[in-house]
DNA sequence: AATGTATCTGAACATCTGTTCAGATAAAAC
DNA sequence: GTTTTATCTGAACAGATGTTCAGATACATT
């Protein structure tokens, strides 16, 4: 995984992998019916964790708390699973067609589970957004951003950076 | 750059490259040393172009007026660059340290755009962000995060996408 | 028409690629 | 202690990879 995020799945080959568990090429047929089956099972793991993790967590009662909720817990997640969340945007296009379709509706799942809570605080009158999908992606998006800059033993805690985004993700929705 | 932007830098071969432009690979050494010279012409060239659109346009008075003009131009030169925005995010860890320090020197010198905007923004009173380097790059992913979704002949059109960002981007800083 | 310059071909190079498989090795079951 | 089961090795496979280069081709200059 470490692999993959660093040097892109088409240029990581079987001997390295391999290597990197210590064992030879060969072995790595015992789990995986081919590299492609790798990349894939690491995708859809994470995206099942993603999701068993988002699950477990109850959901507060008003809307304003449940998009707090979800920001804190989207940013704490990808933080520690820098690597996972690389790899799982950057290869997506190294899948066949019936592989990708599989991530893309996990990945729709979650990208769901927001725009709900967006369209709830809409009804309710204490969101405004223009478009809730677009605004999902949107929010989405800027949430994933922390990725491309986050160092851990940098200057912020991770609960630091959690309360940074929500306040431009509260202010950005806001009515 | 398509094919750089389709199928990655490292799963393309110079074959294909030479077969796209019609020739045999051979002669794709008159114009570059190697394939890695190749990626950083292309991502090079991008950013130059960005850096030149960016310093073409007038700057309005103030700050609030400069964000705007900001947001609809970082949505519209990348919607309108799809493969080379994804080409010049996605394949950095195919650069060399050296190139890669250029490429990265030309993103902060954009980054630093946007952040001097809302520094201005701040001052004045008309701004409020938590951390003014967090929220450049925040502000940056949600706008180039359009390139995950939008499709040329979709619903909407690229001044309604410029529009629905700039709502969202306007509230996201506001006091 | 003859020369010089730039570009392209096509083959060759050494090396790496994903994948297969017979046989070695170890662990488990009886 | 013997047999079954699972796992790993190490070599082999056919083909692809980036890169080089002598020679062919086309174009511009004299």
């Amino acid at each position: 995984m470490r692999l993959f995020a660093q040097h892109g799945y088409a240029a990581v080959s079987m001997r390295q992998i391999a290597a990197g568990v210590g064992v030879q090429a060969g072995a790595l047929y015992n789990y995986t019916p081919d590299k492609q089956g790798l990349l894939f099972g690491l995708m859809r793991e994470h995206m099942d964790e993603l999701l068993a993790a988002r699950a477990e967590r109850d959901v507060p009662a008003d809307p304003l708390a449940q998009l707090e909720d979800f920001t804190r817990f989207h940013i704490a997640f990808h933080m520690e699973r820098a690597d996972e969340v690389f790899v799982s945007y950057m290869e997506l296009r190294n899948l066949d067609a019936e592989n990708f379709a599989t991530i893309e509706t996990l990945r729709r799942q979650y990208e769901d589970e927001l725009e709900a809570i967006l369209r709830r605080g809409v009804a309710a009158g204490v969101f405004s957004v223009p478009d809730s999908k677009i605004a999902t992606l949107a929010l989405i998006a800027m949430l994933t951003g922390v990725n491309t800059w986050y160092r851990t033993g940098g200057r912020l805690s991770v609960r630091e950076v959690e309360t940074i985004y929500w306040d431009m993700v509260r202010k950005a929705v806001a009515p």
